[in-house]
DNA sequence: AGAAGCGTATTATACAACTAATACACTTTT
DNA sequence: AAAAGTGTATTAGTTGTATAATACGCTTCT
């Protein structure tokens, strides 16, 4: 079960969309896989300290996006294919590298500074 | 005089954060330089229609963030020592490049496909 | 001196995100 | 069969972002 035990509330954007980037890069990582039930809303509202209808909100967006099925009920299942997989990989990871390339070219940082940069933060975070 | 001429609404974050933002990386870059002149608040916000409160909340956090300086009846100015410049790369440079390294983790990409997924996209950006 | 432009301030409205409380029907567990 | 847990839905309230319309006093330009 997917437990969103690693899960941390950081960014300043809306939950529900912190939500949902999580299972989807946890399906990138192979760290989440089809078939896989998630935590209940209920649950996970209490876990985060959250409204239950924030999780709802973000579990309705991964149902709408395909990416999760939800029966009356039951508890939400994954469900996502190989081709569904490889479609948000490559959105997720370029999505977030060009705005990362964006800031340092922005910022006048040259490719081998900010490659520079990259590696020297790696081992940091 | 700062025109904003390459600025661009693009981010789902508010307005007034983007601006600062592209205050911010334009002073890292040397783009933006100390004493120079900001546009007004009712030319930018003409410029790119958004409303005159919204450039007010952006200059004003400006200024509270030392960054600009501004006298009644006269255009702002920015007003950065060798320190505040140095205090705003190392924050900038560091923010985004430790929370694009957390997404490569969190998507299970190692740090040399890492690297070369920035070099394949840094000229296409 | 006068007009235009500037920073600053106030009040009101609209909308999205988030919180809060509750209810219903269904499945799973006991 | 009963209880607990589940997805789903509704209504209401708060906060932050952005819009809208004005107004005042100061500086700059003509």
């Amino acid at each position: 079960m997917i437990s969103f035990e690693d899960f941390l509330l950081e960014d300043d954007s809306p939950i529900y969309l912190q939500i949902i980037q999580y299972v989807k890069r946890g399906i990138v990582s192979g760290a989440i896989e089809n078939g896989e039930e998630m935590i209940s809303r209920r649950a996970l509202s209490t876990l985060l300290g959250v409204n239950p209808n924030t999780i709802q909100k973000a579990y309705h967006m991964l149902e709408e996006e395909g990416i999760i099925r939800s029966r009356v009920g039951a508890k939400s299942c994954v469900e996502v294919d190989e081709a569904i997989k490889e479609r948000i990989r490559l959105a997720l990871l370029s999505q977030d590298t060009i705005s990362w390339v964006q800031a340092m070219k922005q910022m006048g940082v040259d490719l081998e500074e900010a490659v520079k940069l990259a590696r020297e933060t790696w081992d940091k975070v």
